[in-house]
DNA sequence: TTAACTGATACTAAATTGGTATCAGAAAAA
DNA sequence: TTTTTCTGATACCAATTTAGTATCAGTTAA
């Protein structure tokens, strides 16, 4: 049971990368080689993230794109969402209808319950917050490795 | 974002129904009706569950299938990783040196906790739990249509 | 005017999912 | 003892999803 696909992993991927510049526009290339994500499906993805308000895009020489909204305001919930769609039990969810089937309601009551501990648990989780844990353990790399003055 | 997927689904319904019979064995061909499973397609899910463990068979007529454990004592994590494998974020977490990549790791360091928060949710809800929500969901809507004396 | 970009979209191979079909053998019942 | 009811094992299949590639058009800066 993979929790991520590709697509959300290098969405995620690229959303720190961005966040962690400080200005001015990226491009996917750039992106592609720092995160070893392939060009073209890289673009498809950042495409997606451009549609959704996620990124801002510039088109032509000297454009690529940015973040579109603050790092702390970009849950990984809303990528997996993006590109995995709403955490859901199985698509017994989409009839309208109560489902006919009580023993698999009983375990859909259960399950939904446990999806909604994981959105809020993902939701906490924002882009903001990986850049930060991300500094917090290159910090401590670098005190490891300090140079005697 | 699908969780449980269609053998996990009829796995679980299967053993609920297992579990809620009293005694003897129960075959393929029963709980294939009763729960509207595809009766082959339920065969292959039942020879998994029984390779596995946690049903029991008998051979020929008047033969099939019983739980091999207290309904308790099966959680629905059990079911989900025969079918659907251990809830892990990418395949990355199978390669052996630690990732490349940083942020990745990062985001894997997060994920990592959720997961074993879903993971200890999951193994609270046992068939034993679910069959005992049935029975109360049962209880309370016989109370409502109940009959005058 | 050309090089460096994004927008849009079509295509593909491989894996996964959900389901079907078949044949062999065990045990109970006729 | 033969038939019926069952599981064991496995091979097959179509549809969908996943991960990745390719192409062409248009935009902007140098």
């Amino acid at each position: 049971m993979k929790v991520l696909n590709k697509e959300t992993d290098y969405a995620v991927r690229s959303l720190i990368s961005l966040g962690m510049k400080p200005e001015g526009w990226v491009s996917a290339k750039v992106i592609s080689e720092e995160q070893s994500i392939p060009y073209q499906f890289l673009r498809r993805i950042l495409q997606e993230l451009i549609r959704n308000g996620l990124v801002l895009s510039k088109e032509g020489a000297g454009g690529g794109v940015k973040l579109g909204k603050e790092p702390d305001e970009i849950g990984v919930t809303d990528v997996i969402e993006i590109f995995q769609g709403k955490v859901q039990v199985s698509e017994c969810m989409f009839r309208k209808k109560i489902c006919s089937n009580r023993a698999n309601c009983v375990l859909r009551h259960e399950i939904m319950r446990i999806e909604r501990l994981v959105n809020q648990e993902f939701s906490k989780v924002t882009i903001g917050k990986l850049i930060a844990d991300l500094k917090a353990v290159e910090s401590m790399r670098s005190q490891q490795t300090k140079q005697p003055d």
